[in-house]
DNA sequence: ACAGCCATGTAACTCGTTACATGATTAC
DNA sequence: GTAATCATGTAACGAGTTACATGGCTGT
C-alpha cells in the first residue's frame, strides 16, 4: 500500500487540493509563488515527470484538451489521491526543516576574507531580502478577501504571514550584524 | 583550473581551516556541530567520499596513523585548499538561502486536517524548536572566550548568534500561529 | 561480556538538476 | 515578424541518501 513518494510529490498533490484543475506549466508557477518559499521550486521537468508519476498510482486524473493545435493536459487530484495525502499528514513523522543558508556558510569563513568582502555580502543579502520580502506581500496581498477562517485561502495566508515574519526577523538580523562589524572593525 | 565542486566540499573544506587535522569522522562530528544549523549534516558516507576527492584533487594533505591496530587517516587543508577556498568565496555569486519546511507544508495544507491535528503539529515543532535552541546554546558556550574581533572563533560564534535569533524569532512566531488557531477556532 | 563509540569505506539507489528538443499562441 | 510566453516532454548526470560490511577500542 504504502509504497512511499518523496515529499515534493505530496507537496505538488497538495497544491491540487485547492479545487482546481491545472496544467503542468500552471502547476508549476504555483508552486513558485508558494512552495518556493519554504519547500523548493521543482525544476520544470519536475513538475511534468512527478505528475505523470502521480498519473500512474491514479493519485491525479489527467483530462487532455485537444480544441484545435496545442494540446495541452489538465490534472486534477482524485479521491484516492486526497485519501494518500490525508494519510501522509496524518502518520508522516514530523522532521525539523534544514536550512541551506549560503550567507551564513560564508560568514562562518570570514577569516578568509577581507573584511570589506564580507560587509558587501551581507549587505547584497540584505538587497535579495528586499526583494524577496515584495515578492512575498505580493503573493500576501492575493489572498486578501479569502483568508479568514473557514475560506480557502485561510492556511496559504497563514503561511504567507509566517514568511513575511521570517524574512523580516532576518532582516534585522542582517542589519544587527552589518552594526556589529563596524563598530567592532 | 575550476573544474567546480559542489557548494558541500567547500564547506567542509572550510570546516578544516580552523588550524587542526581531523579525521573522518571527527570532521563529521564538527559539521554535525556547525554546518548542520545553516547548511546540511552530510552523512557519514559523504563525509568519507568528499574528503578522498579532496584528497584525489590535492586541496587537502593525508596523514596516515598507523601506530597499533586500528588505523586512522587524518586531514588538513593544503595550500592549494586553502587558495581553492578563498577564490571561491570571491567569485561565486551569492544564492538565496533555500529552506525546506515541513511544518510550513502541513500547515499550508491545514484543510484537509482536523484542528486538533493542526494544533499538535505546531506543538510538536515548538517542542522540537526548543530542543534545537538548547543544542544551539551549548555550541555557542563552548566559543566564549575566543570570540572576540580578531580571534579564532569570531565569525562561528556570530553565526551561532545569528542562529540563535532565528530560532528564537520562529519561537515566537509559533506562538502567535498557535494562538491564532485558538481564538479563531 | 557486551554495549556503545571510534573508524573507514563500498554499493545501490533516487531525487532533482541542467541541457536538449519541439512546437503553438499571444502581444507588440 | 519576432520575442515572450504557454506547453510538454526526454536524456544525461551528479549529489547525497540508506544499507551494508568490517573491525578496533573503551567503559561497566
Amino acid at each position: 500500500m504504502s509504497q512511499d513518494l518523496p515529499v515534493t510529490s505530496y507537496a505538488l498533490l497538495g497544491l491540487l487540493t485547492f479545487g482546481d484543475e491545472l496544467t503542468g506549466y500552471e502547476l508549476k508557477q504555483r508552486a513558485d509563488r508558494t512552495l518556493g518559499f519554504y519547500w523548493v521550486a521543482p525544476a520544470m521537468s519536475q513538475v511534468y515527470s512527478e505528475l505523470s508519476r502521480l498519473h500512474r498510482l491514479g493519485l491525479v486524473d489527467a483530462s487532455d484538451d485537444r480544441t484545435e493545435g496545442r494540446s495541452t493536459r489538465r490534472y486534477q487530484i482524485s479521491a484516492e489521491g486526497r485519501k494518500r495525502l490525508r494519510a501522509w499528514l496524518a502518520d508522516q513523522p514530523l522532521e525539523f526543516p534544514v536550512l541551506k543558508h549560503p550567507v551564513a556558510l560564508r560568514l562562518l569563513l570570514g577569516h578568509l576574507a577581507d573584511p570589506e568582502q564580507t560587509r558587501a555580502l551581507l549587505d547584497e543579502h540584505r538587497e535579495a531580502l528586499t526583494r524577496r520580502i515584495a515578492d512575498l506581500q505580493a503573493v500576501r496581498e492575493s489572498l486578501r478577501g479569502r483568508d479568514e477562517a473557514g475560506q480557502p485561502f485561510r492556511y496559504p495566508a497563514m503561511v504567507a504571514d509566517w514568511g513575511l515574519e521570517y524574512f523580516a526577523s532576518e532582516h534585522t538580523i542582517i542589519e544587527k550584524l552589518l552594526t556589529r562589524l563596524e563598530e567592532e572593525g
